[in-house]
DNA sequence: CCGTATTTGTCCGTATGTATG
DNA sequence: ACATACATACGGACAAATACG
């Protein structure tokens, strides 16, 4: 594991120490282990070793001991007594229950958006759709994911729901890994998938609650059947 | 704070062993945490002191720390730097950002349960009704909200989705803040919830999925309306 | 506004349990 | 099976921040 995050410091810079100001250590902890294990930096299953970790963030055990237990409670590792702390596996079964989580919840983001969402935040949508249609002929997967999270993102904030918010991101949170578990990248299908975001956005517009709600539903159900379609039948190519 | 639970013996009983077996003090700790703020022992609001937990639990501020972080990721906490520890409070704001995320969840619950459930699961709902029924001519408010408990445990069972099961019983848990903090007990009509729990185990047992999903929905918002309606008109008897 | 007491934040030592040869 | 090495679990000491008089 690279010894380096913001973290880590000998000398802590001035940055670091407005840092501290708000956060604890663990706080801080937490969120970079996070960001190692979303980013896939930490493999699923890897364990998560106290002492090694402690002195790559530079931190001493305590705090990194209580970012476990946040990170246990977040489901992006699992707490095993006296054996130690590993990355969550998400299994296919389990993926399966997420997605279903996943689905009403989206229904519920593309309702309440359809309701609360601000000009500038449609805006922000149609450029990110335009993004997309202009990545759409060069098919690149890394930049095709981002622009997706940045567009779920934006719909999630225009639901103005911060509960919905939470547990939305953990759903998310825990599919990454199932997607890394399976070592499937890029399983989309990028054109169809686009077309679909564009019409939610339409139906946002035109402030059609049902329908968002519909389209997004159907959306994440999609995602899911690209993704197991990628699983199942690797060397068949996959009709939309 | 009284200084009894699980914890807390000075010479560990065979049971506790057994319990420590599998559990670290930090699990148990949080759990006997969880346990007394849900339950009201511990006051929405009140600053949670490290060392009087640890002693009163019978442990250090460590196992104390880390099951501050767990509770706070469970939404149960919050925590303040340099601070402290609160029991969190739910704001009327929040209690209905809650309500609808609940509101989604719960309509998953009935459509998966609708699916999913098995016979016996289906005598145990009837049972809880048959209870309610029971119950209903004398009107006791503390028997009636633990049947509620249990009915929605049988169905969040019978949806046979863990993650969902996770999330349903954290928004639950936050609700329960919200309903000390307002400081409002009893607020159901006992006989109309009753009915509609009746009308949803019939949807259930017909495999109804999309009635099933919508007396679930129904049955949440008119459970809010009920509470909200039992703070906004104190003084006033409410209509069913 | 300052000094003191209390509380939280962090670190490290020790005990206990687990994995390995 | 045993012994050794290693990792985790827990407790306690010290430092820093906050609250109080």
């Amino acid at each position: 594991m690279p010894p380096q995050s913001e973290l880590n410091k000998r000398a802590p810079t001035a940055a670091a120490i407005e840092l501290l100001r708000e956060n604890s250590l663990a706080m801080l902890a937490q969120r970079e282990l996070e960001r190692r294990i979303t980013s896939g930096e930490i493999a699923v299953g890897a364990k998560l070793n106290e002492v090694d970790i402690a002195s790559a963030l530079g931190v001493s055990r305590g705090p990194v001991r209580e970012a476990f237990r946040a990170l246990d409670q977040a489901g992006l590792v699992r707490v095993e007594k006296n054996r130690g702390v590993f990355v969550r596996q998400v299994s296919l079964e389990e993926a399966n229950e997420i997605y279903e989580v996943r689905a009403a919840l989206e229904g519920l983001i593309g309702r309440l958006a359809a309701q609360r969402i601000q000009p500038d935040e449609l805006d922000q949508l149609r450029a990110v759709v335009k993004k997309m249609f202009a990545l759409d002929k060069s098919r690149k997967g890394e930049a095709y994911f981002l622009l997706n999270v940045e567009f779920h993102d934006i719909l999630l904030r225009a639901a103005r729901n911060a509960a919905l918010a939470t547990h939305y991101r953990r759903l998310v949170n825990e599919l990454d890994l199932y997607r890394r578990e399976t070592l499937v990248r890029g399983s989309e299908n990028i054109p169809v998938s686009t077309r679909e975001h564009e019409a939610i956005v339409n139906a946002v517009a035109k402030r059609d609650e049902r329908l968002a709600e519909r389209l997004l539903v159907e959306h994440v159900l999609h995602s899911r059947e690209r993704l197991h379609g990628a699983l199942a039948k690797p060397a068949r190519t996959r009709a939309a």
